[in-house]
DNA sequence: AAAAAAT
């Protein structure tokens, strides 16, 4: 009996309330931190050789990391489900404000220690205080770069003999490094997507690119709407200082007044028009354009997106065109180039339709958009940066080294003080590298500073909101930001789907500060008036890519512009690229953009391979491959094809859950929980999990099917090599998907051997059994 | 195809 057979009633199911779930896990919370609400985990099957005891897994209060993961700094630990997960399971519920001290209880906040006092109430809501220029950050030594790009120390990790040392500059040609030769890749042109390494030449053939016929931004309704709002006391003149250069930030003038100077702001990318110039690193490029050209990559902007060269396999998935038949598709490619990003933009509305219908084409086309050119921030000069000289106050300083981060990793020290400064940010860094707390602690630092001195009031309007694709991640986000907005004093409250609403209109009702959530409740919320985003000061996409993607847009638009066209954006993810420029376009304003050098997938800790089976074979190889002690993930395609896997391996006598978007929030809550909690040690699950998730010691990803973006790749296999640690990442392929998995690695950057494999083979003990303790016994 | 609001 499949469970997979999902009834008409499956879906009505999932939205039932589940408060029996909800209140057992609000009761849980309601323990105190000390005891575990894990007394039940692992007592369902003693027997099975995963079997765990849940006291032996979750140390009391270990550090999320210790000293040593934290010196292998390749890797980024944002969240930590598991290691604080009883504590913050525990905490969270604290969240109900039925415990919430009064405000005449509550302890005295000092203030005292905070900076500079005096500039932040300046600005009625959000203060944007000057900052000095960043420390450390900016002194950049462009030649130091290519050796010691490892400042992120691999030592427990065995060096790769069969791989190049992967600075940029020497980088060699993907066809120099293919070193599965028995997997005969096709022969590869250089491509110019992702790296964007033939820079020169095509910064030179660059069309040159009119902005001229854009409508102004203030011409736009939206604009004009809003000037009635409480910003208005700027002169409306200030918006008009504009000139043609636009870069992706100079959609909009910067305007703000209360901003820093040109220190970050010289930070941005430059568009066609400055891009010699930056080329050359003059300007307030100086610094990093050294960096950027011995990151070998080219300066690019949002906006000049050239035709791509020749070789850019835009496909679709259902031609597998001959070789010979490349130049056609090609000129599709750059056809949809020129009309997607690089085309007039006069008429903005039909253009929004168009990028609709073409994101539909694009869908399983696998686009590669250009990576957004960065400041490359070294991760040896942030080394000594603390939290506290980035601008963070003790209390938030406190709150983040109880959450295991004592210094700031790479992307947190490139990005906490450009977000204190008020900049709109982009940046990328890589998965699991310590995103969120990236925005996180800043966003915080921030809501407080606007609130100094004021009280909190009943019934106040959020300030501060981050989105998320998946609830999951919601919820992920919220426990690791609302430990530090409580260490100031400051609620969070979680506002997402397939969940009674009325917790979290009760918390509404309350006030809180910050919210964290997914578009859809948000926008349902906001529609019924119970939630009021128009004091919103900063928004925070994670996944950012991801949510401009067809069918995360248009809400997201939606959701932005109800937001004050002032307030601060801030776009996260691993795979940031071009695919964001429709929402930086409209909402962000001069923005900066940051990433860690060094920091590509494949430099990571995660071992990639391809398996070619048939496809009688799938089942009996994937459940062999689960069979195993480590934490296992499995990725399907659909949500059917995931329960079915999950009762397949249940089936062989292996624990397994499923996760996808066709249970009710309850049950994927709860599976998510047991992965995390280790009472199980099989998870299959759909995309939902692709992004953001993090579950400790996942050491091997299965996708039993492949994906078909090289970025769900990267976040499929991003769960896995967390913390520095060591993981595999092994795709099932048909043999006839091996060139379009071939093109796809290449997109992503990763190489990967590819091994015709059958059922019994060694292989498949050897991946299943590499970290598992049988193999060398 | 998945995800994201319910109904």
């Amino acid at each position: 009996m499949p469970k997979n057979k999902k009834p008409a009633g499956g879906r009505a199911q999932s939205f039932e309330p589940r408060y029996g779930a909800k209140k057992t896990s609000y009761q849980d919370a309601k323990r105190r931190p000390g005891q575990s609400s894990a007394g039940t985990a692992g007592s369902k099957s003693p027997s099975h050789r995963g079997y765990r005891p849940a006291d032996a897994e979750a140390p009391a209060k270990k550090q999320r990391w210790g000293a040593q993961e934290r010196a292998g700094r390749d890797e980024a630990r944002g969240i930590r489900s598991q290691a604080g997960g009883d504590r913050r399971r525990d905490d969270r519920p604290a969240r109900s404000f039925d415990d919430r001290p009064r405000r005449d209880d509550r302890p005295a906040r000092s203030f005292d220690d905070r900076p500079r006092r005096d500039d932040r109430d300046r600005n009625s809501s959000t203060s944007r205080p000057e900052r000095r220029e960043r420390p450390g950050v900016g002194s950049r030594d462009a030649d130091r770069r290519s050796d010691d790009r490892p400042a992120r120390s691999f030592d427990d990790r065995p060096r790769r003999d069969d791989r190049p040392a992967r600075s940029f500059d020497d980088r060699p040609r993907r066809d120099d490094r293919d070193r599965n030769s028995s997997t005969s890749r096709p022969e590869r042109r250089e491509r110019p997507g992702v790296g964007s390494r033939d820079a020169d030449r095509r910064s030179d053939d660059r069309p040159a690119r009119s902005f001229d016929d854009r409508p102004r931004r203030d011409d736009r309704p939206r604009r004009d709407d809003r000037s009635a709002h409480s910003f208005d006391d700027r002169p409306r003149g200030e918006r008009q200082p504009r000139d043609d250069r636009r870069t992706f930030g100079d959609a909009r003038p910067s305007f703000r007044s209360d901003r820093p100077g040109r220190s970050y702001d010289d930070r941005t990318v430059r568009n066609s028009g400055d891009s010699d110039r930056d080329r050359r690193g003059t300007s307030g490029m100086g610094r990093d354009g050294q960096n950027l050209r011995s990151y070998d990559r080219p300066v690019r902007s949002y906006g000049d997106r050239p035709a791509r060269p020749d070789d850019r396999p835009a496909r679709s998935h259902g031609d597998h065109p001959a070789r010979d038949d490349r130049a056609r598709r090609d000129d599709r490619a750059r056809r949809d180039d020129r009309q997607g990003f690089s085309g007039n933009r006069s008429d903005w509305n039909a253009d929004a339709k168009d990028a609709a219908k073409r994101a539909a084409y694009e869908q399983h086309a696998d686009v590669v958009h250009e990576k957004l050119q960065a400041q490359a921030v070294q991760a040896e000069e942030v080394a000594d940066v603390s939290f506290s000289s980035l601008g963070l106050g003790d209390n938030i300083v406190r709150a983040l080294a109880d959450l295991g981060a004592a210094s700031p990793f790479p992307i947190q020290a490139a990005t906490i003080a450009p977000i204190l400064s008020g900049k709109d940010v982009l940046a990328r860094g890589r998965t699991g590298s310590g995103k969120t707390i990236a925005f996180g602690a800043p966003l915080v630092e921030s809501v407080l500073r606007s609130q100094a001195g004021k009280r909190r009031e009943f019934g106040r309007s959020p300030k501060a909101l981050i989105l998320a694709p998946t609830r999951e991640l919601a919820l992920q986000i919220d426990r690791t930001i609302q430990p530090i907005a409580r260490s100031v004093g400051l609620f969070t409250t979680q506002i997402y789907g397939g969940v009674p609403q009325a917790r979290q209109v009760g918390a509404l009702k309350k006030g809180v500060d910050i919210i964290i959530g997914t578009p859809g409740r948000i926008e349902d919320l906001e529609k019924q008036g119970k939630l009021d985003l128009s004091e919103i000061r900063i928004v925070v996409l994670d996944e950012a890519d991801h949510m401009s993607e067809l069918g995360f847009l248009e809400p997201m638009q939606r959701i932005l512009r109800l937001v004050d066209p002032d307030a601060q954006k801030l776009l996260f993810s691993a795979t940031l690229d071009r695919e964001v420029a429709a929402l930086v376009d409209e909402f962000l304003v001069d923005p900066a953009v940051y990433e860690v050098a060094g920091e590509d997938q494949d430099s990571g800790t995660i071992d990639h391979r391809v398996l070619v089976i048939d496809h009688r074979d799938k089942a009996e190889i994937l459940t062999s491959l689960v069979d195993r002690d480590g934490k296992t993930l499995v990725f399907a395609r659909t949500r059917a094809y995931a329960e079915m896997l999950a009762e397949q391996f249940d089936d062989a006598g292996i624990r397994a859950v499923a996760l996808h978007g066709d249970l009710n929030q309850a049950k994927r809550t709860r599976n998510l929980e047991k992965m995390t909690s280790g009472r199980v040690n099989v998870l299959v699950a759909t995309d939902v999990a692709a992004r953001g998730i993090h579950v400790d010691d996942i050491d091997l990803v299965i996708q039993a099917d492949a994906p078909d973006e090289y970025k769900t790749y990267l976040h499929r296999s991003g769960r896995t090599g967390r913390a520095g640690r060591a993981g595999t990442v092994v795709t099932l392929i048909p043999r006839q998907r091996r060139r379009r998995m071939t093109e796809m690695l290449d997109r992503a950057e990763i190489d990967a051997p590819f091994d015709d494999v059958r059922v019994g083979d060694d292989l498949l003990e050897e991946i299943s059994g590499r970290q598992a303790a049988n193999v060398d016994r």
